[in-house]
DNA sequence: ATCAATATGGATCTATGATATCCATAATAA
DNA sequence: TTATTATGGATATCATAGATCCATATTGAT
């Protein structure tokens, strides 16, 4: 269980995106050489975050992409739900099968199933990482980079 | 990103292995049957699961499986890295782009390098999510259910 | 000692999704 | 009008999950 590349990729984009902010657009070959990914693919992750909004694009000349909103409002879970999807952590695929009717019968009350027991850890625990990762934005990323840098300067 | 589908089974086996506890051993045939899964798959599901110590297994007439420590010490946690492996969640793979010099150089301190700023949130999440997977035993799933079950009775 | 039952691990097959490329098309600014 | 750029469909490649089969080893029962 891993995030993908194009998690990894997407995150670069954007916080190139952050740090090459001349008011312009940036096209797609300047990112593909800063990350050392070919155009074709990494137009496919930027065009999704067109798609939800993370990021804005114009074709044409001097086209490209810039942040649709600042980075303080980029979170990590944004950037990862675009490119990995919203399904959830856990789904079960045994509803069918002789265990489940056990289990649930322990808890089969009168109307509404409640949620099966295994599912309500996972989705425990999806709800943790999701809130962490809410709470970490790009911008955040570059606030402790810059805290990093200060740190080092004061040391000399 | 989601679990795969033999943590799933891996878990159901495991339960079943806890609530149908007479003191023997459980034969893949009976798990197999009950969880609806294939013989053959679930077997190569239990030997990972032995591998690392969580059940023991012997071969021969009456054998089988049986937990190798009680359920309280069985986690969440535990059940998913055996069949998910151990990788980070997150593990760069562009180290060698323009980019990574750019963000790097910002902290790039006198002798070891600290970890890169993009590691570090998503370890951050990786480890709560682990904290909250370690806290959930397979026993608290059965004491939930337990729980569930007394209160559909007094309601009655 | 023999036999039946059971787990183990290697080999292999298939399905699915991630990764990646190419190209035709549309949109935009100069 | 033209050069430039993003878009999306089609397709190819590769890795991994999911699944099956079989030869072998181990054990208890006879
Ligand atoms: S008990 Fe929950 S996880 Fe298990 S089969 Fe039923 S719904 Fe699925
Ligand atoms: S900055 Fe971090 S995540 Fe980015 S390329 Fe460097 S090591 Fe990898």
């Amino acid at each position: 269980m891993q995030f993908s590349k194009s998690t990894d990729y997407a995150l670069h984009a954007l916080l190139h995106l952050c740090l090459s902010d001349h008011g312009n657009n940036i096209g797609i070959k300047e990112l593909s050489a800063t990350l050392g990914v070919s155009e074709s693919y990494l137009s496919k992750i930027m065009s999704k975050l067109r798609q939800d909004g993370i990021v804005r694009a114009v074709p044409g000349m001097n086209g490209g992409y810039e942040l649709a909103r600042s980075a303080e409002q980029i979170t990590f879970l944004d950037v990862i739900q675009v490119i990995e999807g919203r399904q959830h952590l856990f789904e079960c695929s045994n509803s069918k099968s002789q265990q489940h009717r056990l289990l649930v019968e322990t808890e089969t009350a009168e109307q509404e199933c409640p949620q099966c027991i295994i599912e309500a850890v996972m989705d425990g625990a999806e709800q943790h990482l999701h809130q962490y990762l809410q709470e970490h934005t790009i911008q955040s990323v570059l606030d402790e980079a810059f805290k990093r840098c200060d740190h080092e300067a004061n040391k000399k």
